[in-house]
DNA sequence: ACGACACTGAAGTAGTTGCTTCACTATGTC
DNA sequence: GACATAGTGAAGCAACTACTTCAGTGTCGT
């Protein structure tokens, strides 16, 4: 349904911090709380929090808050974006390797 | 391991700013110079250039100066990059689905 | 040689980002 | 009820980003 580039454009900015794919490591090993990213993080809850929100918004992460405990965990769909966009594009790099074969078969002639 | 090395963190940020990934599609219909990305694209030729080195610096893009023109076409090592680190993330993701629908079942979209 | 062309380099700027601190609310525990 | 715990909201700040303009440098056509 959402097939806008603003989509595209979120996913990348959000996976383009290094602190937010650490988040998504941590992740990795199952759902946990906020306070327990921030440790390991080295940053405060505040900046974990900031950070979840643009995981959220892109659908890496999905959040839940039980009690005042908010549990978070990999959200798999943004991931199924990222590649949607890779499989649409693979070919355009594919077909830029085969140009190069044929550039080097008649080697030059570009302009 | 998958400890995401400084390539990584080049990549996405570059993918994450749409005119570069304009500047990918515009070079996907074959190579270019920098003033012909710059019309399209509506940003001067100095933009461009800007944009060109951080492609470059992650092999997005390759450039090769001929004469007074710069011929920029797509590399494709730096897609090749990104699809490792998919390819490395994947299985945890595709664990979180299994997680996930283990749990509960919300309504979620996913193509 | 001269001017048009393609690009480069430096410097500046408005807007954004990642993070902080402080004050606050809501929840769990005694 | 009192206190600690978990997270939220607002405001501020230093660093960065994407662009610009202006002044070059090197190259091509005539």
């Amino acid at each position: 349904m959402t097939r806008s580039p603003i989509d595209i454009d979120r996913l990348f900015h959000a996976l383009g911090d290094p602190t937010r794919r650490a988040i998504l490591d941590l992740l990795n090993h199952g759902p946990t709380s906020v306070t327990r990213l921030a440790g390991p993080l080295g940053i405060t809850v505040t900046a974990v929090a900031q950070h979840l929100l643009i995981l959220e918004d892109c659908d890496l992460v999905r959040t839940e808050k039980i009690g005042r405990v908010r549990t978070c965990r990999i959200e798999p769909s943004g991931f199924a974006v990222l590649e949607k966009w890779i499989k649409a594009h693979r070919s355009h790099w594919e077909s830029a390797l085969d140009r190069l074969g044929d550039a080097l078969a008649e080697d030059e002639g570009l302009g």
